[in-house]
DNA sequence: CACGGATCCTGATGGC
DNA sequence: TGCCATCAGGATCCGT
């Protein structure tokens, strides 16, 4: 479920109130797709500073190092007083003085990883090669300009990458190309200045829509109080395969990128 | 090194 | 109802 906007959502949904938290301890579930990276008991005790995000990972900061969480496909965060028991997919449960932050990741391609500093090898094998952050200051266009003119692959699979600009998963890469009126197979060295200018703010616009819409619910995303996503609600192509196009009428079509589907509008998004 | 494909895992859905 | 194939919001690893 997690693009940009739904970790930002997710963030927002519990920094305020697990700040200040003390950890009293943790459980573990089923394996994740890394290794926590401690032992448990280097937690215990330590305050919950703050929640930030970088690109996808939720970076929770505390008093001695920092925990990375990432959402995988199918990853969401819950916190709350008074929790049930672990159900079947909660695989990393922080008990705090605040309340219960869980992971609940059917597929387990999710992860919480311990690192002793932002700066550490275990932080920076993750977050060492992301791209800027697309709704931060330092998202440049001229940066963005000189970045694609170097990539040869579609431009889709080059937002995708992550290593030029974070945050864009399969369903907003899909939508910002709508609103940039570029067809996702045109190689991203290819791409005129002008045609990178509308990408770069339809980025910005799409993802920044998308926060204030609390993300998307295609299945079953919500936030850590339980609230669902309406975003998809208004996706221009993302999920509307044979659907007419909102703006010309034509048939969105579907494709295949690198193992993903991509949607686009064939007469507004040009080659 | 840049690129594209295979891969990790579970669940939902649709065809027969 | 069961069985099988396909697809799903991500990103790393590996061969070319």
């Amino acid at each position: 479920m997690p693009e940009l906007p739904e970790v930002e959502v997710t963030r927002r949904s519990f920094a305020t109130q697990i700040a200040g938290a003390h950890i009293q301890s943790l459980e573990l579930g089923k394996p994740l797709r890394w290794p926590l990276g401690c032992d448990p008991a280097v937690l215990s005790g330590q305050r919950v500073l703050a929640v930030r995000r970088r690109g996808k990972y939720l970076l929770l900061d505390l008093d001695h190092g920092l925990l990375l969480l990432h959402l995988g496909m199918s990853g969401s965060v819950t916190f709350s007083w008074a929790p049930g028991p672990a159900g079947k997919h909660d695989h990393f449960s922080l008990n705090t003085s605040r309340g219960v932050l869980r992971l609940n990741d059917p597929r387990r391609f999710g992860a919480v990883v311990f690192a002793p500093g932002e700066d550490s090898p275990q932080a920076q094998k993750l977050l060492g090669k992301l791209g800027v952050e697309p709704l931060g200051e330092a998202f440049v266009l001229e940066d963005f300009v000189r970045a694609l003119k170097q990539r040869m692959s579609p431009i889709k699979q080059v937002l995708l990458a992550g290593d030029t600009v974070v945050g864009v998963g399969n369903i907003y890469a899909s939508e910002a190309l709508f609103l940039a009126g570029i067809r996702p197979t045109t190689r991203a060295a290819r791409l005129s200045r002008a045609r990178v200018e509308r990408l770069h703010g339809a980025i910005r616009s799409v993802l920044a829509r998308a926060v204030e819409q609390g993300g998307s619910t295609l299945r079953d995303f919500s936030n850590s109080q339980g609230e669902s996503g309406h975003f998809q609600l208004e996706a221009a192509v993302y999920g509307r395969a044979g659907l007419p196009c909102r703006v010309c009428g034509s048939l969105v079509r579907t494709i295949r990128q690198g193992q993903r589907s991509t949607f686009f509008c064939p007469v507004c998004q040009k080659p």
